[in-house]
DNA sequence: CTGAAAGCGCTTACAG
DNA sequence: CTGAAAGCGCTTACAG
């Protein structure tokens, strides 16, 4: 048999409605003001009185309204999250990172999409920080790369953090991937396999991953006494049918390469789909390698060596930054670095 | 040379404030009240008065403030996206699919993913639901198959749509995907090419479209006179994992089936894995029919025959639901229907 | 069709 | 350390 506990919150509860700070206020004995100190962690206020009002708050099982708060705050619990890359699992991870940060901190994460290729999509993102006065924006690239964009949020005074392969904004606004270390340790290690005639099959240069996962590969090499000649570096477009492409100019040439780095797991599938309709062996006629360690790379046959990206711990801290910003130094110095992670689509050159 | 044109919104403008209901006032000359109405749509406003005030509203680029509307209103402009499905695809689709419906209407998209086997998730939900006053709950298969989750939010007032393989709640809040239709499609065709002995890789029957996608199937085959042994019937659990070892089980017995229908692509993905290594020829010694027509079912070799899901209208409908209701019937009443995309993984057998 | 008053649930600015 | 008053930008309930 158990006893219904009549707790002090009942009333509003019985009533079917949720208690307001002047329910705490009046059921604790304090005022409405000291109360909504303790909602914001002022350190102005006793700590037996303290413990009291949160004792009460758990009691009834108070919680702030964010529109209330944000309304004489001027400013919302939403973070924002702005984004055009196509790449869903990229975008989900981003996502759940994100929200690791903004668990039970009373914030919640708004999804923009975007085409940062249409002309009027800065003034979509204005729009959508001013209306729904965000708390802060995490830009994703390759959004993050746009400095117009970037300097419209500095414009209207919307808290910003831009998540980049390289630094390209204040340490306390960015996130940095380092793509570079990622290509130079595909460098190292298919040298280290014994291959010399590498190819590459690298994104967009526009976009400054692909720069950076090409410069760091050709860097890595040359400090190894190796050069990637020009004819072998094929620009693509970070897609499948544009890895497929890049792959047929490669593949069919005079003197094939013994093996490929792939600015992307997408275009290394293309790869893949080119070599296997040609029926060249991977690994053993091919080496290939890719970048994002997305679900793809193991589900290809032979499962594909590619560099791990760490999203999820990206997304997480892109978003601790807008919401303790006292931490965003720590933050922000701690190094996310990307990692091989070997499979079996690269071996030495027959 | 351009003139720059005095608006009736420079004061405002200037200041560096956004506009309120009261500048819109004053500037129109009417009551803040006039200005609300026309805010929400009201019928009872001359047509004169809203052109005039809408054209000051226009001017000063005013738009309300939501957080004010919501305090208000008891009740926020945001819609919840609550789901626990792990297909990065799937979510991110359904998420381009709601925002479809959201764009321009003040709404903005807050997403919640959960995982439902967690005890706590439902109290998680109402949470997040009561805490935001969210306007209307999105619920992505799975999370949306649970009805104790459904009870809860009918219990809490906060209104909700359910997108599911079949109908499970009142028309006016289901989306109905008919995945046993793309079941059902898929063997009419592997029958129209002459397959007989045909096994199943079917998801975990506690999903229900794991369990409509194997019954539609089974059933599609009886009306044609083919019945499906049991023993060509192995669950799995919609993981890529999961399909290789289902995989493993089918082509090493002692009989092959000549195809194999998968209830996802991941699970096709693993097939694919198997019969490669084991030197199966795919589509000549055996076809493959997948679920989703995912990225994947592009990017493997051979590209995989799969079924399309609408994900993306799917989302569309089940977010206008939420802030149309009076559209509701019309659109709940616009079949999605699944259909097979036809690629190079399935072939009559030999 | 239009408006003045009161209120939504909080915080800021000021006072003590 | 604590509180009474005014205000954030809207809408509801009531009146005309």
């Amino acid at each position: 048999m158990t006893v219904r506990r009549k707790s002090a919150g009942s009333d509003a509860a019985a009533s079917g409605k949720a208690s307001t700070i002047n329910d705490i206020a009046r059921l604790s004995g304090v005022s409405k003001k000291t109360v909504s100190r303790i909602i914001n962690d002022s350190p102005l206020v006793r700590k037996d009185t303290r413990d009291r009002v949160e004792a009460v708050m758990r009691e009834v099982g108070y919680s702030p309204d964010p529109m209330a708060r944000g309304l004489a705050f001027r400013k919302s619990f939403l973070i924002g999250m702005v984004y055009d890359n196509p790449t869903a699992q990229y975008i989900v991870n981003m996502q759940y990172g994100a929200l690791d940060a903004l668990r039970d901190s009373g914030f919640e994460l708004v999804v923009h999409p975007c085409d940062s290729r249409s002309p009027g999509y800065i003034d979509g993102v204005r729009r959508f920080a001013q209306q729904q006065k965000l708390h802060g924006v995490m830009l994703v690239p390759r959004a993050s790369e746009d400095q117009a964009l970037a300097d419209m949020l500095a414009d209207i005074d919307c808290r910003y953090t831009r998540i980049a392969s390289v630094a390209m904004d204040e340490p306390s606004r960015m996130v940095v991937t380092h793509d570079r270390n990622g290509a130079a340790e595909v460098a190292d290690y298919l040298l280290g396999l014994g291959h010399t005639d590498i190819a590459l099959i690298t994104g967009p240069q526009a976009y400054r991953s692909a720069i950076e996962r090409t410069q760091g590969f050709i860097e890595a090499m040359a400090s190894k006494g190796v050069q990637v000649p020009k004819a072998r570096v094929v620009e693509a477009g970070y897609t499948f049918e544009s890895g497929v492409a890049a792959a047929e100019k490669l593949l069919f040439g005079k003197q094939r390469p013994t093996a490929i780095f792939c600015g992307n797991d997408e275009m290394a599938a293309g790869v893949y789909k080119v070599a296997m309709r040609a029926g060249i062996a991977i690994p053993r006629q091919l080496s290939v390698i890719g970048f994002d360690d997305s679900p793809l790379a193991s589900r290809l046959w032979p499962s594909l060596t590619s560099v791990r990206r760490h999203t999820r711990d990206t997304g997480r801290i892109a978003a601790a930054m807008l919401i303790q910003p006292e931490a965003a130094v720590a933050l922000s110095a701690a190094s996310i670095r990307p990692h091989l992670i070997i499979r079996d689509s690269a071996q030495p050159p027959e």
